[in-house]
DNA sequence: GAGTGGTCTAGACCACGCG
DNA sequence: GCGTGGTCTAGACCACTCA
């Protein structure tokens, strides 16, 4: 409602001295593109639902069609939403058939992911705690701020392939219990948008080869001299915010890391 | 030349009996983005050129200038052409100061990349040879066609990091040399497009966590018992050909595997 | 100042999903 | 048959680059 925009040459606030001279000029369909993305965390429309149409946008903001549909345009790139022809656009969110499981690339190597079936979880631990100096650095919170770890097996077919270890934030998961982590059917994600309103909207891994630990290797029912994936991941909400960090071992005897370039 | 196309409702090709029926309508703005590629694939613009601006392109296919937009909207997404305000359209390259190394997602933990500068090369070997069955069915040949092989060494600030088998067709890459991998200045998907015509344009990867064998740890200067990351890349040119299989095995003690997951 | 890509608009029509 | 997103057009104006 805090609209009629005309195409403003923003940018360069106006106290903007002597500082670096970036011009700094936003196109208005960035503008309506960050007002949408407000909304979106705001939470005015919830994961699964549509948003409105893009004539009904338009009118709100005083633009054209066309200019709400390069915004969505961006969002839909970014997957933050899904359009549907004929239907709508529509929130994104990790509980999708088609999508399950986006930020896992772990593939088995031979036929497909679909024959395996989810993973079956087993759930070691979880437990609040207070952050050590450098969970709490990568998910950007203070030394000492709770955290809630979890750590848990992911077997395939019968076969534990991958151990996990999550930390999340204490103060956005309150209540988190290893019977929900256990028991929710779907991915992880889908749950924590569904019963904590937190949707992970992309991540970064950093991925080296590692040996496990005397106990790692038991939880994995291998020996310890054999060679696994470390898999550390941030993953964010919106506005970059980190909301989990995931450190995780894969077995790739029998799967592999899957990995598209361009 | 070929060209006043109206919007055509094609795709169901005339003779499409009792087939599954799949309405395949396709839109004027792909139609002009198969032709643009046409002419990209056949080196009409060579990479690092100029494409013809909008406007001679819109006149050139009797579209809109909006049409032809919405092609090479799709190109630039897929990083086949680069747009610069005020300046043009230009064909894609390996050779940019920018992206350069674009396929390499091994980064330095600590640190930037640029601090370390490009990878010493050193070749180990450079080969022509009749393909395996294995080599030849993931490169789209014949077993027996003749492939060149190249292995070398890439060292960052003298450390060897990264061993790699490099296999590619041997009708596209006539006459290359150990010199020629080993003196070329910057990537070598570049004297790749230079030397050969040859564009790599995406890759696939699988990536796994593995021992070297003796030779291997040999020539990265480490134990048989350091846990590497076997990286297997395709990668592609235009129309989804294979023209190189490449199998690397990264020490991972320094640096790691980046990736960006949305 | 000429030329290029980038933004914005307004209106027409098309394909799709659903009642 | 209606409403949704998807395509296409034509024209105006803006920002950037370079001569």
């Amino acid at each position: 409602m805090s609209s009629s925009l005309p195409p403003t040459t923003e940018g360069t606030p106006p106290g903007a001295g002597a500082g670096a001279s970036t011009p700094a000029f936003s196109p208005l369909y960035q503008q309506i593109k960050g007002l949408i993305l407000h909304s979106l965390q705001h939470g005015e429309w919830k994961p699964g639902e549509a948003i409105p149409s893009e004539m009904e946008l338009a009118a709100r903001f005083r633009v054209s069609q066309g200019t709400v549909r390069k915004a969505i345009d961006e969002l839909a790139a970014e997957n933050l939403v899904m359009r549907r022809q004929g239907k709508g656009t529509f929130v994104a969110t990790h509980a999708e058939r088609q999508v399950q499981y986006r930020f896992l690339k772990l593939l088995p190597d031979t036929g497909d992911a679909r024959v395996e079936g989810p993973a079956q979880r087993t759930i070691l631990e979880c437990r609040r705690m207070r952050a050590s100096a450098e969970i709490a650095r990568t998910l950007a919170l203070r030394t000492g701020d709770v955290v809630v770890q979890v750590k848990r097996i992911l077997s395939f077919v019968g076969v534990p392939t991958i151990l996990e270890d999550i930390w999340l934030p204490g103060q956005a998961f309150k209540g988190l219990t290893a019977e929900q982590m256990a028991h929710y059917q779907g991915p992880t994600y889908a749950m924590f948008e569904l019963d904590f309103g937190v949707r992970m909207v992309r991540a970064e891994e950093k991925i080296r080869a590692v040996f496990p630990d005397e106990t790692q290797a038991q939880w994995l029912n291998i020996p310890v001299a054999t060679p696994l994936l470390s898999v550390e991941r941030l993953a964010y909400t919106y506005n970059d915010v980190p909301m989990e960090l995931r450190r995780g071992l894969y077995r790739t005897d029998t799967h592999h890391y899957h990995n598209e370039l361009s």
